[in-house]
DNA sequence: TACATCCATCGTATAAATACGATGAATGTG
DNA sequence: CACATTCATCGTATTTATACGATGGATGTA
């Protein structure tokens, strides 16, 4: 227990928030739902529902994961939630990926 | 049930197959154990288990599913195993982890 | 040979994720 | 106003993940 690790941020995120990360993109449904979103503008929970072989409670469900994760917004247009990716993140996401995948031991996390 | 997406390749890599990377990146400990053996040559599963508050068999559970996502080898050397990170799924998985948060909603996908 | 080290696997207990239907709130439409 | 549409939430059932101790196999060392 020397030396210990469990989760200090090193090189642009903790474990723990990497983790959360990876775990929300971690279903085959939410990524379908991101690519959904993606590719449709004025997307809304019904929408996708039509699109996939899920319940709209467990659609909502999945987007809910999504939307605490940061990597989705809601904008709650008219009667309709809409959902708009968070570029953002997404960004910020695929820097710390690349940077954590990509550069398997340098001294960045040494 | 129109137009269903549900998984079918789309941009480099189908939603089951990223999902299931992403699962496999989805606890600290993994991250964890991922970031020890990039920055330690020679890396056993004794020499994380001193390293993470983990009992020795929850880690050899845990390497065992990064091996079997293809994100570590093993390499049987001498009395221990070594596992080795294997880089070329990683910069595969940066490549498509780029498309897919990178590019939100290029024809990539549609 | 006897013993220690390293590791994978088994069995098990507990927690978390996944999916569904039912329900109700909020907002449009006739 | 009555009704439909959209969505979030609740309760629940089932599966999966996580963690541990115990055990045994394989390999070094005395």
């Amino acid at each position: 227990m020397v030396d210990q690790i469990d989760g200090r941020g090193l090189g642009g995120g903790n474990s723990v928030e990497m983790a959360a990360i990876f775990a929300a993109l971690s279903n085959p449904a939410r990524i379908d739902i991101l690519r959904h979103i993606a590719c449709h503008n004025d997307c809304g929970c019904k929408d996708i529902t039509d699109v996939l072989p899920l319940a709209q409670s467990t659609v909502s469900q999945h987007i809910k994961v999504l939307v605490e994760a940061n990597i989705l917004r809601t904008e709650a247009i008219h009667p309709r939630s809409r959902y708009v990716i968070n570029e953002d993140v997404l960004k910020d996401l695929a820097e710390v990926t690349n940077t954590f995948l990509g550069s398997c031991c340098k001294e960045t996390w040494c």
